[in-house]
DNA sequence: CGCGACGTTGATTTGCCTCAACGATTGTGG
DNA sequence: CCACAATCGTTGAGGCAAATCAACGTCGCG
C-alpha cells in the first residue's frame, strides 16, 4: 500500500521541492481508494468531492450529448488527477462521467483538506499551479491539433506522443477522445497497416 | 496611463486579496506597450520573453499549417492574458503569431521579473495558480463543445457566452477560432437570420 | 476614385458519419 | 470448462455536413 502512496510524493518532487517534514504530511491528507474495473467514480449531477491521483490502473471521464453519444474528454493512467474539476472547485453539480476502465487505486483529497494542505505545505501551490500550466498547455495543443489535422493525423499524432496509452483502452474510447468514430478510427488503421506493407510491420501501434 | 495600469491590480483583486503595500510592487514589474492594428507580438520561432496583459484593444493567437491556413487558438480581448505559453515557460521558439486586431496596450512582465514577483507577493502565486485552473476549465469546456456540437451550434454558444466579442473580430478569425470556414459561418448566420423571421430582428448579432 | 480585403452566394467535392451486417474476442453462468 | 451472450472491431453501402473552388457585391482605406 504505502509503496503505491510514494507514487504521489515521487510525482510532487518532479516538480517541486519538498523537505522531509513536508513530505510527510502529505499523504495522511489522502485516503487510498479502489475502483473496480468498469466502476463510477462520478456520475453527472453528483458533487465532485474528491480530487483523485491514480496511481494504479485507467479511467476515462466523459460526457453523454442529448443523442445519447459519449464524448471522451480524458484517459488517464497513473500519475494523471481525474475530478470534475469544476464540481470540485465549485461544489455545482458534475457534468461528467468518470469510469474505471481498468481495476484501479486512486488516492483522494477533500477540498477543504487541500487548502489546509496548502497552508501546511506552500509549495503544494506551486505544484498545482504548475500542474494546470501543463494541462493548459496539453488542451491547447489539442485544440490546436482538433482544429487542423484530420483525423488521421490525430490518431498518428496520439500514437507517437503517447505511445502504450492507445493499447490500455477500448478503440472506440480513443476514437472518440480523438474525435472520430469508431469505423473511422478502424478504417484510418487498416489504411496504415496496408501502406506499411506486409513485409513491416515494425511500425504496428498494437 | 495609470488609471489604464490599474485595470491590472483591479483584476487580480478579483481572485485574491492584495495589502495596499502588496499592490504597488506589481505595477511596477510591468511595462506598457503599445501595439498597431495588425501588429505582431510574436512569430514563430521567435522566444516569447513577455507575458502580456491586455488593458486595452484586442488580440488574437494562431498557427498556420503546412497549407498556409491559420487556425485561431485565442480571441483575446481587456483582461486576457496572451503570450506563446510554452516558449515564455521554458524558452523555446514560439509556435504561435500573436497579432493585434485592434490597436492595443499591453502591460508585459518578463519570466525573472515574474518569478521575483512571486517571491514579493506570494498571493501571485495563488492568483496565476487560480488564472490557470479558469483556463484550463474554459479549455475543456472549449473541447467538450468542438466534439459534441455542431458548429451552428457551437457559432450559437460562442454568442450566448461571449456578447459583444464576436462584433470585434473579422467573421474570418471568429469561424476559424470555432473549428469552421468562414463560407460555413457565412452560411450559418443566414440561415439564423433567416429563421428568426423578416420581421423581429432582436436577435440581431451585430 | 480605385484597389484590396472581406463577406456572400452558388456549384461541386469530400471526409467522415450513419446504418447495417458480419467476425472476433471477452466474460459469464450453467 | 464449455456454451452462449454481450461487447467490440471490421467491412460495406449510402448520405450529409462542411470544405473547396469560384464569382460577385460591398466596404474601408490609401
Amino acid at each position: 500500500m504505502d509503496h503505491l502512496g510514494h507514487l504521489l510524493v515521487t510525482h510532487i518532487r518532479k516538480y517541486v521541492p519538498l523537505s522531509s517534514e513536508q513530505e510527510e504530511k502529505v499523504l495522511p491528507s489522502f485516503r487510498q481508494r479502489r475502483i473496480a474495473k468498469r466502476g463510477y467514480l462520478i456520475k453527472p449531477g453528483e458533487v465532485c468531492r474528491y480530487e483523485s491521483f491514480v496511481i494504479k490502473g485507467s479511467l476515462r471521464s466523459f460526457i453523454t450529448d442529448e443523442q445519447e453519444h459519449e464524448h471522451v474528454l480524458q484517459l488517464a493512467v497513473e500519475e494523471a488527477w481525474v475530478s470534475d474539476f469544476n464540481s470540485f472547485l465549485y461544489g455545482t453539480p458534475a457534468q461528467f462521467y468518470i469510469e474505471a476502465v481498468e481495476p484501479s487505486v486512486l488516492l483522494q483529497i477533500e477540498r477543504p483538506d487541500l487548502e489546509a494542505l496548502y497552508r501546511q505545505v506552500p509549495p503544494l501551490e506551486r505544484y498545482f499551479r504548475l500542474l494546470h500550466q501543463n494541462l493548459y498547455l496539453k488542451l491547447s495543443q489539442r485544440i490546436v491539433d482538433n482544429l487542423s489535422l484530420s483525423a488521421r493525423d490525430r490518431y498518428i499524432n496520439f500514437i507517437q506522443q503517447a505511445p502504450g496509452v492507445a493499447a490500455r483502452f477500448p478503440q472506440k474510447h480513443l476514437a472518440s477522445y480523438l474525435g472520430m468514430t469508431p469505423v473511422a478510427l478502424s478504417l484510418i488503421r487498416k489504411g496504415l497497416k496496408d501502406e506499411a506493407g506486409p513485409g513491416e510491420g515494425n511500425l504496428s501501434f498494437d
